[in-house]
DNA sequence: TATAATTGGTTACATAAAGTAACTAAAGAA
DNA sequence: TTCTTTAGTTACTTTATGTAACCAATTATA
C-alpha cells in the first residue's frame, strides 16, 4: 500500500491560495500598495471577506498594513516580502489562463 | 475613479484553482493516471467531494476518466494536456512554499 | 449646533459549500 | 447465498460565504 503523503509545505500554501479571494488579493496588491475600499471595488469583494482576508494575511506574514491619520483616515495594503515573492506563482497562472481560459469565459454583463 | 477590473481569464483561472481540493488533485495527478480510492487516501479527501471535484474537472477538460473492466473494476483518472500545463503553477507553488514555509507551520487560516 | 460626508470597517442573518458517516451498485469469489 | 472490492451516492451537520444594514472617527457644511 502506497503510504507517500503529500508534501506537508506544499500542502500549507496551496491551502492558502485555496482560500477564496486570498489569490485574488495578493494578485491585485502586487502593483502596489491599495486602500481597502480600492481593493473591494476592484475585486469585487465585500467589506466582510475583504477584511477577515486582510487580517489573516497580516497574520501570516504577507501583507502589512498602514495608516496614515489623514481626513479621511487613509489606510494601505503592501505586500511584504513573503506577499510578493508569489508574483512567480502569479505569473504562471496568468500565463496558464492565456494559453487555456476561452476570453469570453465568465464574461458577466452587471 | 479607477475603474479598472481584474483580467477576467486570469480571474477565471485563479477560481478554478481557489476551489478547495482542486490544485490538490492536480499536483498528484501530475505524477500519472491515479484511480479514485488512492487520491482519496493520498489527499485526504471524502468520496463526496472528490467525486464532485472530478467530475467538474473532467467537464473543464482538466482531467479524463478511463473505465477499465476488471475485476473489481478500475478507473483511472488523468490529467490532460491542459490539466498537465498546470505543472509551471505548481511547480512556482512548490519553490514558494520550500522558501517560506516553515516546515511545521503553525499558522492556521481560521 | 446639528447634519452630512468619507473611510474603514463590524454585525446579524440567509444561503452555499464542505465535512462525516452510512449506504448502494456491480461483479466476481468463497 | 453471502462476502469482498471499487467507486461512488445520500442524508445530515457544520462551516464558509454573500448581503445589507449599521457603527466610529474625523472634518466639512448648513
Amino acid at each position: 500500500m502506497d503510504t507517500s503523503v503529500i508534501c506537508p509545505r506544499f500542502e500549507s500554501a496551496i491551502s492558502l491560495l485555496s482560500q477564496r479571494w486570498t489569490g485574488l488579493i495578493i494578485y491585485q496588491l502586487l502593483s502596489g500598495p491599495q486602500r481597502f475600499s480600492h481593493l473591494t471595488e476592484v475585486i469585487g469583494i465585500s467589506g466582510r471577506l475583504l477584511s477577515e482576508r486582510l487580517k489573516n494575511l497580516e497574520a501570516q506574514g504577507l501583507v502589512t498594513r498602514t495608516v496614515y491619520p489623514e481626513t479621511p483616515v487613509r489606510i494601505e495594503y503592501e505586500l511584504t516580502e513573503k506577499g510578493f515573492s508569489l508574483k512567480p506563482v502569479m505569473d504562471e497562472i496568468q500565463n496558464w489562463s492565456q494559453v487555456w481560459i476561452e476570453p469570453i469565459e465568465t464574461v458577466e454583463t452587471k
